[in-house]
DNA sequence: CACCAGGCAAGTA
DNA sequence: TACTTGCATGGT
């Protein structure tokens, strides 16, 4: 008997599509900016951290050079909104200095490099973990990776596609090896998923009016 | 008031 | 390896 993994795929994506329709992100203007709020939404709601963004733009910090300039206490007490301000501070400067360090601050030559490797060398970088890494791969350089978050385990665990002990990776291929490895999908479905996390599978869910009622 | 959000690293046994 | 804990603001 052939797997109905892809079918059911298909068909969750296309039903929070009709739902709640395009969900165009990364709400972003460019690849640094797309970089950075990955770092600053980890466990951390988006509201806060479009506070912290803005205080980034109003200063013009939000370049490779000004955020490499900037202090880090001037930085830490900018994204002081989104939380763990002093770590997140720390991984900000974490990544630019990775940047600058391996592609002579040249964004266009590490827009160049080969998705696994920037992958890999983006995972050595303290502070980002696989979620981010994959958000920055698929947000912010357009690569066609599925990135996981506690949404997609806790919706795929309620519908039981699969079990608790499920982890990143295998997850992860859960997607790309059922679906179409399409750049605009993975970043609309993904998003999608957030979405729906947000509005009916909170810890207290409300199944009512969910899109994947009885999927 | 308690609870949680688009994680990750470091510490402990 | 498998748990646990720290990080922290702001919305509901």
């Amino acid at each position: 008997m052939q797997s109905l993994i892809p079918q059911r795929l298909m068909e969750m994506y296309e039903r929070l599509l009709s739902h709640f329709g395009p969900q165009f992100w990364w709400p972003a203007e460019t690849p640094l900016e797309v970089m950075v709020g990955a770092i600053l939404t980890q466990n951390t709601n988006w509201n806060n951290v479009e506070k912290a963004i803005i205080n980034l733009k109003k200063n013009n910090h939000l370049t490779l050079k000004a955020l490499s300039d900037l202090d880090f206490n001037d930085l830490a007490q900018e994204i002081r909104p989104a939380g763990y301000y002093n770590v997140k501070a720390r991984r900000i400067k974490n990544l630019i200095r990775f940047i600058v360090d391996n592609f002579q601050g040249d964004f266009s030559l590490f827009l160049k490099e080969k998705t696994i490797t920037l992958r890999e060398n983006l995972l050595t970088v303290k502070g980002i973990g696989p979620e981010t890494a994959d958000s920055i791969l698929l947000y912010a350089l357009k690569r066609p990776v599925f990135v996981i978050d506690t949404y997609t385990h806790r919706i795929l665990r309620h519908h039981n596609i699969i079990s608790e002990e499920e982890n990143y990776h295998s997850l992860q291929n859960l997607f790309i090896d059922n679906m179409p490895k399409d750049q605009c999908l993975f970043n609309e479905f993904h998003a999608l998923i957030v979405q729906t996390g947000k509005t009916f599978c909170k810890k207290k869910p409300k199944c009512d009016d969910c899109p994947l009622y009885q999927w």
